[in-house]
DNA sequence: GGCATTCTGTGGCTTACGCAACAATGGGAT
DNA sequence: ATCCCATTGTTGCGTAAGCCACAGAATGCC
């Protein structure tokens, strides 16, 4: 979003990605509940205090956890000057799927009790997106509005993302494109 | 050796690490003479400063690198408890051998400009390694003599290294054995 | 219940690292 | 020969990270 991305100190990224990493690796073995501070600064070979200067506590490093394979799995889709559309959409639905389907495999033993936690972030997510992609093709709509509508859409993608894992047959392919016109109505209203 | 191993600040075990890996991938595709201290510091993600608080200069860091790599190479195949006899020179010659070839197939770019740096290196470490095995062994000698027996073991055995590598088409094994009546010979002035 | 143990945040102090700037050296090109 | 540019070590200063110790909360065990 903001390309120039003034320096950061290297010192600061490599403790950062350390502690994901590190994070990453034990939610593989671990439940979320038992995995303690001690046990992700131990494996990321940092101090427990360094550890308490980059988050608050385990729930913010798993919403950062979350932020950069959410984010870095969404880029390789799409990418943040598309307008909002048909395609947009069905490419976030698939991103969403697919990055479920990723964390379910990979973190085992922690996914299901994360799932609160990632439903409300990346629904959070959605909405900035949303809300970006709207703006940047400048509507004749007050913000107000957008903001909400972007909500509204948010909700609607991950509701569709949800009862898909959950109770669909389909391939994610099919249902979206099945899902495709309710919302493409919904988003009439925008032009 | 000494197991106590006093508590090293993690950062600098990190830091030291993090250089000897880009060094050693560096040395995969370029000559040495050609690797700046640039090239490992930005490899590393390390200041060009902080490679200079851990290493003199581009020979100190080569041979840091050897021991660590030499020593662990050999670790795996003596254990500094052993006695010096037969066996344990087949080891130790077997080893160097070994570790010749890896470096030499890891090390393409590099290994010609190396080799009389590794060369002097190996020696001396070689030589340590004795002196250790022979001091352990408490010997009705004084030290003055096993110190200088230690210098002429350690370039025998590597002269029959560097003599195999060049001009021999038997196997290492085979040609330790050979060689090997010469060696005890020497070594029975030690009993 | 009580007791012991582990975990969590936090603060004060020390150390390692990043940064920018510097002079000195050494090719390479024209 | 001259200029140019890159590399080399070195420095002083600011900041991130390590270390230790602490009190309070949570957990487990009997």
């Amino acid at each position: 979003m903001m390309q120039p991305e003034q320096k950061v100190d290297p010192r600061i990224l490599r403790t950062r990605k350390l502690i994901l990493d590190a994070f990453m690796t034990i939610a593989k073995t671990k439940d979320f509940a038992s995995i303690s501070i001690k046990d992700i600064t131990d494996a990321a070979t940092v101090n427990r205090a360094t550890f308490y200067a980059h988050f608050a506590d385990k729930y913010e490093l798993l919403d950062a956890v979350l932020t950069d394979t959410f984010f870095k799995n969404m880029h390789e889709h799409l990418n943040c000057h598309d307008r909002l559309n048909e395609d947009t959409v069905a490419n976030v639905f698939l991103a969403i799927t697919r990055f479920q389907k990723e964390l379910s495999v990979q973190w085992k033993k922690s996914y299901e009790s994360f799932r609160p936690i990632i439903e409300n972030k990346i629904k959070k997510d959605l909405e900035g997106l949303f809300y970006l992609l709207l703006t940047n093709q400048n509507l004749a709509v007050e913000k107000e509005k957008l903001k909400i509508w972007s909500v509204l859409l948010s909700w609607e993608i991950y509701g569709a993302c949800t009862d898909w894992q959950q109770n669909s047959t389909l391939p994610a392919e099919k249902y979206i494109k099945t899902a495709m016109p309710y919302i493409l109505q919904g988003m009439a209203v925008l032009v």
